[in-house]
RNA sequence: GGAGAGGUGGCCGAGCGGCUGAAGGCGCGGGUCUCGAAAACCCGUAUAUCGCUUUGCGGUAUCGAGAGUUCAAAUCUCUCCCUCUCCGCCA
């Protein structure tokens, strides 16, 4: 949520940031709406003042003088009551209108951010780990693990449709074990763990931007319940609606969790195994931090993430998002890409965002500052992609006779240093 | 699922339909005392939002949420939500 107060005062900044995403977002409709709200509640508040006052005033009478001058204040009263009520009634409209607009505004890109118009002006920040020669024509992690065994997307599809994985024997173990790998390199960086639940009430979504603009990616469970798309969401919940402390801050938890994504749209993209599924594993990392610290923070857990990368020996790159790719509640989002040589590109694995006041807002997460209150910031991110890592180790740790090593690292985690 | 109890400020906890934005306590901030500290005492301590003559003043709202009764609701009525205890069922 953006703060109305600079949509008043200086609404420019906002247009620009909207520019720069290639929001097409109409904000005068904002401004407009906005003036007759504050213009109705003018009225409002002063029909109520007058209907206190009287109220007072009958109450003062009470006994003392004769009914005489009593009853005409309660008959005043008892007109007053229909126009507050016709009042209010605008007021709620006005107010509706106004915050359901508002939750459709995307944040603004933090200044550092390059300016683009498409994931095409993404800049590469740093590459770290060699890209592997090798001494055959790599396969694709599909084909390895359909040879190996490991998983088998038609059972997965008989059971669930399409897009769902189902792994078996050392695939649901590698998968496993990477889950309990990336969880402790991060308690060695001093994240808390946390197992969340999958499913959560509307108003958590709507916390952290996924709602009221994605409904059509979510999967919905009950009148008031989704599946997450991503363990962000009850994280960054988990201090909705809080005042903390300075000393506390910067809070940093680490979660494993299922996430569940609709993928409408995406008909016929990355079809192939484990790249885009319905549910999928991830490993994320949030952060609740002081303002002025974000910024700072954010490239720390960058280097979080990237630490899973390093101990698993995967080539990557760090791409810093250019405006237009932004995600809609993101100041400033790093990915992480790993190289996959067998379908010769690089794919993300990770996303770091800071999104700094934005969801802070809808969350209504504050601290104290002296007396005043101010709003946290939150960062999220991959740490990292449990399914798309499990990819990554069938590509890059391939053998020619189509067995799989498995990095040194994950070696105490697997139980054995090679799939065959 | 059945039976009960309860939801009030940062926390605990009072609260007869009007004098209650809300006693008292704790906590927190400031002060007095002290060489200093503790103790004691004194003062101050909610949030949101709008307006203004903007280090402040004023209006409005907020006692789980919503609706209702009333001139007037923390207080009365209804619905819903949540928490706790007991029983049943269950991974």
């Amino acid at each position: 949520m953006i703060d109305i107060k600079i949509i008043r005062e200086n609404s420019a900044i906002i247009k620009e940031g909207l520019k720069k995403r290639n929001s097409k977002f109409n904000l005068d409709e904002i401004i407009l709406l906005d003036v007759d709200y504050r213009k109705v509640l003018k009225e409002n508040e002063e029909l109520k003042a007058k209907r206190n006052k009287i109220s007072d005033e009958i109450g003062k009478v009470k006994g003392t003088e004769g009914q005489g001058g009593r009853e005409a204040l309660i008959k005043e009263m008892q007109s007053l009551k229909q126009k507050i009520k016709d009042s209010d009634e605008k007021l709620n409209g006005f107010e509706t209108t106004l915050i359901e607009q508002m939750f459709y505004i995307p944040n603004i890109p933090d200044e550092t951010v390059p300016v683009g118009k498409s994931p095409e002006d993404n800049k590469v920040v740093r590459h770290s780990g060699e890209v592997r020669k090798f001494g055959f024509e790599p396969l694709d992690h599909q084909t390895l693990g359909e040879n190996l065994k490991i998983f088998d997307f038609k059972t997965a599809s008989k059971l669930s449709g399409s897009r769902f994985a189902l792994l078996k024997n050392e695939g649901a173990k590698l998968e496993r074990a990477l889950i309990n790998f990336m969880i402790d390199i991060h308690l060695t960086r001093g994240y808390k763990e946390i197992f969340p639940p999958f499913i959560v009430e509307k108003k958590c979504l709507i916390g952290t931007g996924q709602l009221p603009k994605f409904e059509e990616e979510l999967y919905k469970c009950g009148d008031n319940e989704y599946l997450i798309p991503t363990a962000e969401v009850p994280l960054s919940n988990i201090h909705r609606e809080e005042i903390l402390t300075e000393e506390q801050l910067p809070l940093k938890y680490v979660a494993y969790t299922a996430c569940f994504r609709r993928e409408a749209g995406s008909y016929g993209k990355d079809t192939s195994g484990l790249i885009r599924n319905h549910q999928f594993n991830k490993v994320e990392l949030v952060k609740f931090t002081k303002p002025e610290d974000s910024m700072v923070e954010l490239e720390k857990m960058v280097s979080d993430a990237e630490e899973v990368l390093r101990q698993l020996e995967l080539p990557y790159r760090v791409v810093e998002l250019c405006t237009a790719d932004l995600g809609f509640s993101s100041a400033k989002t790093y990915d992480l890409e790993i190289w996959m040589p067998g379908e010769k590109k690089w794919r993300e694995v990770s996303s770091v965002s800071n999104c700094k006041d934005f969801q802070a807002r809808r969350l209504n997460c504050k601290i104290r500052r002296g007396k005043k209150l101010e709003f946290i910031h939150t960062l999220n991110g991959s740490g990292v992609a449990v399914g798309r890592a499990f990819a990554a180790i069938l590509e890059n740790f391939q053998n020619s006779d189509g067995s799989v090593s498995i990095p040194k690292n994950l070696v105490k985690y697997f139980g054995k240093d090679k799939i065959t």
